[in-house]
DNA sequence: AAAATGACCAGGA
DNA sequence: GTCCTGGCCATTT
């Protein structure tokens, strides 16, 4: 690991840290607070290197909801398991209310 | 050094 | 309405 890219994996894992519990939010959300509309992808593959640091990467997901990064995680389910751990209702690898739970960077100011 | 890949998103056909 | 293409930025081969 590069430190100097860190800049960028830096954000996403600050952001991803603040994400409250029992909430959710996408890569896109986060790439576009960091000013990346586009890199959203970017934020996912930082998160390759989350599981290093003690960002809850269970809590990110794709804009559709769905749990397109459970594959990187221990086991099959386990972060499906966590999700509905947080009060979330996770069927079939996808959130069910994600606009109700889902939680946008910008809200961080707000707080 | 160049090309391909990736836990994505938005727009165009 | 669904399907496909482009772009984004860093990592990996």
């Amino acid at each position: 690991m590069k430190p100097e890219t860190l800049n960028f994996f830096e954000r996403v894992y600050e952001v991803a840290r603040q994400i409250p519990h029992g909430r959710v939010t996408s890569y896109g959300a986060i790439a576009n607070y960091l000013g990346a509309n586009r890199g959203a992808r970017m934020v996912g593959y930082a998160m390759n290197g989350s599981h290093s640091k003690d960002v809850p990467a269970h809590r990110v997901v794709n804009r559709k909801g769905l749990l397109t990064g459970k594959h990187h995680f221990d086991g099959t389910n386990l972060m499906q398991q966590l999700l509905e751990s947080e009060g979330i209702e996770v069927i079939d690898n996808q959130i069910q209310n994600l606009e109700t739970h889902f939680w946008n960077p910008s809200e961080l100011l707000s707080e």
